[in-house]
DNA sequence: AGCACGCCGACT
DNA sequence: GTCGGCGTGCTC
């Protein structure tokens, strides 16, 4: 008799465990999907086979039989050491884990249904010559690939360098090797030109592609496509890293450093982190690309846990654009109350006259950041999030950013009842409003998250503009990522500061980045475009660097810093959040934790940091209270291993009143 | 989490 | 007597 160890298919710490039963079925194997008889009821549930072995070597009494196995697939078992991985390392449930390697949706519900990809005509495209800088980075990479061994390859090449040929021709080698490759982009980038490049090299039967667009029965098809060897290139976002193909080989992350491969779902896992351990696992390498690498990822270059190769020739050599930051204090003391700098009106103004089209980058959406009484200071915020409302000029109302709950402004303030409530500071809507007083002859259009809502429009917006109907282009970072347009003059940064000053250890970091990407945008024909950076901190080292494109300044600084605060690349964050029906549980039970983690010899003067209401406290009438620990990252396995006994510790005792739950490394203190 | 067992109160 | 309240404890 063979005996099987699996997680069953329920979400509960309780039964968060591996259960034996005995299987009288011959083909099940490590991935396999069965079904069980499970509690008292003996009610039938669905399970998933962690291991196999042909004999009960605990002794166990009274195991119960495997009633049926599920033939539709089998999880491959890189996948399933996988999943124990992700639950050392996020502290999630196996069924948490589980669910991310398995297709979405259900067999049951497949009917007919068109592969959106199936039948794309792309001509096929020949590969072009390489460049010496291209053939030295392959020169660098295929020997890795022809001796199957785990290693990672940070290209650090600015824009247009030709990264994605590079992708194209260690992707061919890996294919002739017999082994399969996933190519992961962030969600935005796989537009239709991304994919056609790949189909028309690799052709639509080699390829496939997974992304949010698409329905829950088109991706199952394409998984059991992946799965069953009709595919051995995968395209897709972040959940793409989880593609199930058997004999895996390389693993491609392009624009390495953006947050989008970081989940944001249950559980948290990094895209990056799991391609590093899948490739491991199956001595494939990694290719991690981007213009302005992470922090976290040119410090290990720097340490040689990845190998960086630097591509510093553009391929169609358009000069670089003239960036000018405009001190907004100056502007102020000199009587300019507007949103324009001088600089970057008079930019703006001479771009126009040339006939050339302006884009206006402001990370912050709606009419104004918030309402407030000049004369108490009472700020208005949301009920139930606690963060500050933005107002909407459109709906006239004040909106909350994160439940969508909506109020009207009052005439008088609440609190002291002086008249003086208004609006300030200033968001996509004011800008927009502001191009059209200031410009009046130019054609404006806005493109955020508010204008995107509907299906369409962003495309409708985008072509408008690429078509030249309007000549300013108002938006948030939608309008600063890869987005190529022949005809801009100018691009302005309005508030560089906005991004700065967020309450978060990256914020340099994606300040840097918006700003470096918003740029980018401006002089892409056949001559330099113009961009100004209007801040109220034009000394301050992250703007100076991003406005001289010099990540290796930006990099030293922003290193130094983390070093100094104790942030990642030198330390772990994990943030655990208690979740309480009043403050005083919270805060309880938080402290209950934090007492014995800092009197447990691990902890080091300076990780533990008390317990703090989290930044946005009572999200939907509930408090919430988190812990931070900086852990230094070769004592981040012992954090987890006492947070995980605490863990266990808090399940054994029903009189607690709070939810305690485990973030790493989290992209948001929200 | 769910589900069953269990030991008390108000109904035919 | 017995129907059902939800406290407690286990799930291979």
């Amino acid at each position: 008799m063979r005996y099987v160890k699996v997680i069953i298919d329920h979400v509960s710490d309780h039964t968060d465990m591996l259960f034996t039963y005995r299987c009288p079925f011959d083909q099940v194997a490590v991935g396999s999907v069965v079904e069980v008889p499970f509690g008292k009821g003996n009610k039938k549930k669905k399970a998933y086979v962690f291991e196999v072995s042909d004999e009960n070597t605990e002794g166990l009494k009274n195991l119960k039989d495997v009633s049926a196995v599920d033939e539709a697939y089998v999880i491959p078992e890189d996948l399933i050491d996988i999943c124990r991985w992700m639950k050392e390392t996020y502290l999630c449930r196996y069924i948490d884990a589980i669910k991310c390697v398995i297709p979405v949706g259900d067999a049951a519900k497949r009917g007919k249904r068109k592969d959106p990809y199936a039948d794309l005509d792309v001509p096929h495209l020949p590969a072009p010559e390489l460049t010496s800088q291209q053939q030295n980075a392959l020169d660098t990479i295929l020997p890795a690939v022809a001796g199957k061994t785990a290693e990672t390859f940070l290209i650090n090449g600015v824009t247009s360098s030709g990264k994605t040929e590079i992708y194209m021709r260690v992707a061919e080698q890996v294919l002739n090797q017999g082994r399969d490759v996933i190519i992961l982009v962030p969600e935005i980038s796989l537009t239709p030109q991304t994919i056609h490049r790949f189909v028309g090299r690799f052709g639509s039967n080699t390829v496939a592609v997974l992304h949010s667009k698409m329905t829950k029965g088109q991706r199952y098809d394409q998984w059991i496509r992946v799965r069953n060897g009709g595919a051995r290139i995968l395209i897709g976002a972040r959940s793409g890293i989880f593609a199930p193909f058997e004999n895996l080989g390389a693993i491609i992350i392009d624009e390495e450093h953006e947050l989008a491969y970081k989940s944001d779902m249950t559980p948290k896992y990094d895209a990056i982190d799991a391609a590093l351990e899948r490739a491991r696992l199956k001595d494939g390498i990694v290719i991690l690309g981007s213009a302005t690498p992470s922090v976290v990822s040119r410090y290990r270059a720097e340490k040689g846990i990845y190998t960086e190769i630097r591509l510093t020739e553009r391929y169609n050599k358009t000069p670089l654009p003239f960036v000018h930051i405009a001190d907004m204090r100056q502007e102020l003391k000199q009587g300019n109350r507007s949103i324009f700098s001088v600089a970057l009106y008079q930019k703006i103004k001479e771009s126009l006259d040339a006939g050339k089209q302006a884009i206006l980058f402001l990370n912050r959406r709606g009419y104004s950041s918030f309402v407030s009484c000049r004369s108490c200071g009472y700020v208005m915020k949301c009920d139930t999030c606690g963060v500050s409302l933005t107002y909407h000029k459109a709906s006239g109302m004040a909106e909350c950013h994160y439940c969508g709950r909506r109020v009207r402004v009052p005439s008088k303030c609440p609190s002291c009842t002086s008249p003086y409530i208004r609006h300030f500071g200033i968001g996509t809507e004011r800008v927009e409003e502001a191009a059209r007083e200031t410009f009046p002859e130019a054609k404006v259009a806005r493109l955020d998250l508010d204008t995107a809502r509907r299906k369409g429009e962003t495309d409708r917006i985008l072509n408008s503009f690429r078509k030249g109907e309007t000549q300013i282009l108002v938006g948030t970072q939608l309008v600063a990522k890869g987005l190529d347009f022949d005809n801009v003059g100018v691009v302005g940064i309005i508030a560089a500061d906005i991004s700065l000053n967020i309450p978060d250890y990256r914020s340099a970091e994606r300040t840097y980045q918006l700003i470096v990407q918003a740029a980018g945008r401006a002089g892409r024909g056949y001559e330099a475009g113009q961009v100004v950076i209007q801040t109220y901190s034009p000394d301050d080292r992250t703007i100076l660097a991003a406005a001289a494109d010099d990540h290796d300044a930006f990099y030293r600084n922003e290193v130094m810093l983390r070093r100094v605060t104790g942030y990642p690349p030198f330390t772990n964050i994990i943030r655990l959040v208690f979740n309480g029906q009043t403050e005083e549980d919270c805060i309880r039970e938080a402290s209950a934790v934090y007492d014995k983690i800092i009197s447990s010899e691990l902890a080091k003067r300076g990780e533990l940091l008390s317990p703090q209401p989290a930044y946005m406290t009572k999200l939907n009438e509930t408090w919430r209270y988190h812990v931070i620990i900086k852990s230094p990252v070769q004592r981040t396995n012992s954090y987890l291993e006492l947070i995980s006994q605490i863990k266990s510790e808090r399940l054994a005792d029903n009189s607690l009143r709070t939810t305690m739950l485990v973030e790493i490394d989290p992209y948001s203190f929200t």
